[in-house]
DNA sequence: GTGGTCTAGACCACC
DNA sequence: GTGGTCTAGACCACG
């Protein structure tokens, strides 16, 4: 379980927890009923507040990534592979869409915008 | 000045006017030294109050788009094509930059994202 | 009567009459008991209004620098060297106080300030 | 975090307390990460409003002075001394400038505005 | 507890 | 009429 948080990212600390877990389930690295660390064992792990993770937590059981039960923990939810792959595009498209609506806005065409997304595409491949 | 203000959007008003007015400022429909509506018209166009506006002109000052006078009233800036362009690349650039980010970190190819973009590009132009 | 206002200029219009009239009886361009133009006639030349023009001239009249006479019109007051002196001295020392009192508060040393002030000289005397 | 306001300043409230913050980075004594105040905590030590105070932190947060996070605070940037000595010299410039060129425009000669500076350094410095 | 947004209303300076 | 500053007070998001 390996999640690191940034004080100085302009994310809240439960959203980027919350992205990193999600991120680790789509790529398959998180496999359905897989327990989750204890709220209070994460907490002090990221040296952050219980109530942060707790939040967290729950924002993922909110959109059904995760199941709790009382008593015994935090799990991961089984999806199957079609599940998967609507939530990632559903996902990516929502982060995409805000800088479509303004390439469109500021009045850039299709190619140019696919022309930056290749860019962006290359540049961050490389350098992870 | 055709700005469209959504009380149910998760920007804040006085962003959702900042991004409006720098966009027909960078698709120059609105040129150098063009007045803006004064600060008390605006508000009550949108009906909204006079310092949520205050505080967009405020930002859009701030950035150097608009430059304002006191008992005269706000106007556009005089910007070269040159820097209208940098502006609008970098602009869009860092919106889509999130979501590109996150097509990697969940295994999306080049061709997939440029798929999406491509769709979302059509739909937002359409419905628009 | 040579006075050139900038509606772009940071400074409101008044003072910029203000300033540029007030420079031309210290440079000695404007000698004592001359005529300065009617309100109305320097509104006209500069395109502004009457209003601002009164406002530099009251300004004028309330420093001390010319006086009005009901009827005749507006005179530059006699000023003798030593008072012209003392006054030059002032205005600049005033408009000097402000830069030398943010380099203390930023820890600029004596040196680094003229230093400075010879090289801001040096470029206006050339470029003027 | 010593600041200190005057009512009768010519400046408004919140860019005296704009520039003493950034005097005190500038000159180091308030140093990367460093936390400030939070903003009801100042206000009730300066006796000012909380809206005054976090238009000041705004400020200084737009020109990258400080960063502020939701929930947990505002804090110093880190700069590197090389922009620190860039922003200090710009900072006093800029200041400075007016006075020299009225100056000039007055027909004071270089020796004169440096005896002058020299003057009001020792002045300011002493009843600091 | 922290900051972020939005509101209403007052007073002043400038044109 | 214009914008600029300052105020008080409410509600929400984050930790």
């Amino acid at each position: 379980m390996l999640i690191t948080l940034s004080q100085k990212s302009a994310k809240p600390l439960y959203q980027q927890v919350v992205e990193q877990i999600k991120g680790q389930i789509l790529k398959g690295e998180l496999k359905g009923d897989e327990p989750l660390p204890s709220i209070r064992t994460l907490a002090k792990e990221l040296t952050t507040s219980v109530i942060t993770v707790k939040r967290a937590y729950a924002e993922l059981e909110k959109e059904g990534f995760i199941y709790t039960r009382q008593g015994l923990g935090s799990f991961v939810s089984e999806l199957n592979n079609d599940e998967i792959n609507v939530v990632k595009l559903k996902e990516v498209e929502d982060m995409l869409e805000d800088g479509v609506k303004r390439a469109i806005q500021v009045g850039l065409n299709l190619e140019e915008v696919i022309k930056m997304v290749e860019k962006i595409y290359q540049e961050r491949r490389e350098n992870k």
